[in-house]
DNA sequence: TCCCTTCTGTGGTCATACCAGTTATGATAC
DNA sequence: GTATCATAACTGGTATGACCACAGAAGGGA
């Protein structure tokens, strides 16, 4: 038996949230100004603060464009949005993503994954590889084998681990960013394929890595994400 | 004569600027627990709503963990920070960054515009290269010249308009988030080598995507960025 | 010695009140 | 009749104090 954390969503979340919705589902067009502040309060019932601290949380997902003191706007979040954005879009429809966003997600994490194992096989001490080679042990436990959720954890420990090493220090902070669609992909992949594959491809990387063979970790992450990528469709169905 | 637009900063800023200066001073070390919120509102003269917002801010720069009902802890910013984390790295030291931060955004800039160029050169319609010529126009334009701040601004809405017309819904998102280091970079470069040389760069890559010629333009790319790579260090000390 | 209850401290949240700048209005001078 | 300027209303920004729920420590009873 497995239970999910639960989470009692805050006023500000659920006004938020309904905000997302209508945005998202085009009740509300891009450059609509939004009623004021305290007239949001009063059908909403809410205290301001409540309205105000979500609308800031809207502006900064890029939702929507605060003009103090001329009102509030639904913004081009298409255009505008940032990584909050692409966060908030996960969420939205309890963390599912249209295919269109995973091939997304995997063709930028395609052109991540490639820097950071080449910068990786030149620059990673031993001894960060060794502590790379936990994950992929726990990962691998035959004791304990690792629940989905758990894989998931791990294999992205595991590859943000990576982008450490490579001496960039700014490509673990955008990798970072990639955490939650990574991890929801990854358990999805883990429910259809069983924890056993997602070793089996940590582990052979992990095995180019300790060869410090660049070409080799190259071609078989191009090969792997490619696959990944145009079969991202029944992952996703699955 | 050119005015900087003033920014009154409020006791939350404040609040944010002391604790991130202590944090990367290191006069805070990474596990230290913070005092109690009510107590850091007396010590400095604030309400706690001053304090608990600023402690949700640096808890997305990912500067200090915040574990409710037990207490705050400064965080390891170097490993589990994310873009917001960048950003402020970025603020600090009034909007420079180190030698380092500046090649690692560069190779990943490199990346990126990689991917949006082969993508863009295979999608873009004839209407939206249109769209882009005519921030290159603006760059060049005789009859009004840009400032340094204005070619900055020009050049990253060219290319970020490449990425918006590669089909990948997540790629604009992500190069966004880099705007403010990269018109940062884009300023500095046109106070040392005038408009002109921006300008110049900027539309021999136009001229490439006209011509519809992915390899030249991802050749000329990886020249250009490895160029600037190289480089960094001069435009930063220029 | 162990377990359960109670209390204290913590961050989470909220409603109210005040502040500053923008905009619209209307009076006034010409 | 028109232009100008002072004023008031409206809007978002911010500060304050109070209450809430939960974690963890302290204390009492078996």
């Amino acid at each position: 038996m497995e239970f999910e954390r639960l989470y009692a969503p805050s006023l500000k979340d659920l006004f938020v949230q309904q905000l997302q919705d209508m945005i998202l589902s085009g009740e509300l067009s891009v450059g609509t100004k939004l009623p004021p502040e305290r007239e949001l309060c009063q059908q909403m019932h809410v205290s301001r603060a409540v309205v105000n601290s979500g609308i800031a949380e809207l502006s900064r997902q890029g939702f929507v464009e605060v003009r103090p003191r001329q009102g509030n706007y639904v913004a081009d979040y298409r255009r505008n949005g940032n990584m909050d954005t692409l966060m908030a879009l996960m969420h939205y429809n309890g963390g599912l993503l249209a295919k269109d966003e995973i091939r997304s997600i995997l063709e930028v994490r395609w052109g991540l994954e490639q820097m950071a194992i080449s910068r990786a096989v030149e620059n990673a001490t031993d001894k960060e590889l060794e502590a790379l080679g936990e994950f992929v042990e726990a990962l691998g436990s035959e004791e304990n084998p690792p629940t989905p959720a758990q894989a998931a954890e791990l294999a992205f420990a595991f590859h943000h681990g990576i982008t450490l090493t490579g001496g960039n220090s700014i490509l673990p902070l955008i990798y970072s960013s990639f955490k939650v669609p990574c991890t929801a992909l990854w358990i999805r992949f883990c429910r259809k394929y069983g924890v056993a594959a997602l070793y089996a491809n940590v582990e052979k990387l992990y095995r180019f890595l300790l060869d410090r063979d660049a070409k080799g970790a190259a071609a078989w992450t191009n090969d792997y994400l490619t696959a990944a990528i145009s079969g991202a469709q029944q992952i996703y169905e699955a």
